[in-house]
DNA sequence: CGACCGATCGTCT
DNA sequence: GACGATCGGTCGA
């Protein structure tokens, strides 16, 4: 599409994880898979921030099979599958050895809505529809499969700019959702989101600033 | 509104 | 064998 830039390794590969969370506000992440083309703005991101980050699953270092991608090069997805049901989707940032990642947690529909609706077996649009992580994923087509993909060039998954800024002033930050094991850590303003967007997930007590 | 609960299974201990 | 970077429904105030 004219006019959309593919974000790139440049963006991805800088070493502040929680910039480029914030950075990716209103870009558009765009999944085609069997020729059906679907995409949305990116309203809602938390970062995890590496081996430092309770919350996060390299924690520690630790490096398993499922693991394993958050330690490869940046501007690759990393798909996981929790309780049992939910597939959530993030971008990896950061040098080869640095698990860092960024969890997309909200996003604004804009193509192939009733590919979406499809999906997720809903009868019509509205914000439940690509609200919360595991929402989302479904209605973009995105699992677990999917883990390792690049997104660095215009293929079945990336990840575009076209030129929107959300305005500073509406840009809210707060603690990460659904990371209470993570102690102090839990506490951290890892998340980033569009104030007043219907498809933000969360309470409205974390959305107001 | 808020609190709670069940679903469902891969991953890690 | 326990638990989760969730969701949608239910129940009570």
């Amino acid at each position: 599409m004219a006019g959309v830039n593919i974000l790139d390794n440049l963006f991805y590969d800088r070493a502040d994880v929680v910039l480029i969370a914030r950075e990716l506000l209103g870009k558009v992440l765009v999944t085609r898979f069997g020729g059906q083309r679907t995409s949305g703005r990116i309203v809602e991101v938390e970062a995890y921030n590496g081996v430092g980050d309770r919350a996060s699953h390299a924690y520690s270092g630790r490096r398993t099979s499922r693991t394993e991608v958050m330690y490869m090069e940046a501007g690759r997805a990393y798909v996981y599958l929790i309780y049992g049901m939910h597939h959530l989707f993030n971008v990896v940032t950061n040098k080869k050895d640095i698990p860092h990642a960024i969890l997309v947690r909200g996003l604004e529909p804009m193509e192939g809505i009733p590919l979406m609706l499809e999906r997720t077996g809903k009868k019509k649009l509205d914000h439940t529809l690509t609200r919360g992580p595991g929402n989302l994923a479904k209605a973009m087509g995105l699992a677990t499969l999917h883990t390792g993909v690049s997104l660095l060039k215009k293929g079945s998954i990336f990840i575009g700019d076209d030129g929107y800024r959300p305005l500073e002033t509406s840009i809210g930050v707060s603690p990460r959702i659904g990371v209470d094991y993570a102690g102090p850590d839990a506490g951290l303003p890892y998340r980033f989101f569009i104030r007043g967007n219907p498809y933000v997930s969360g309470k409205a007590a974390l959305n107001g600033g």
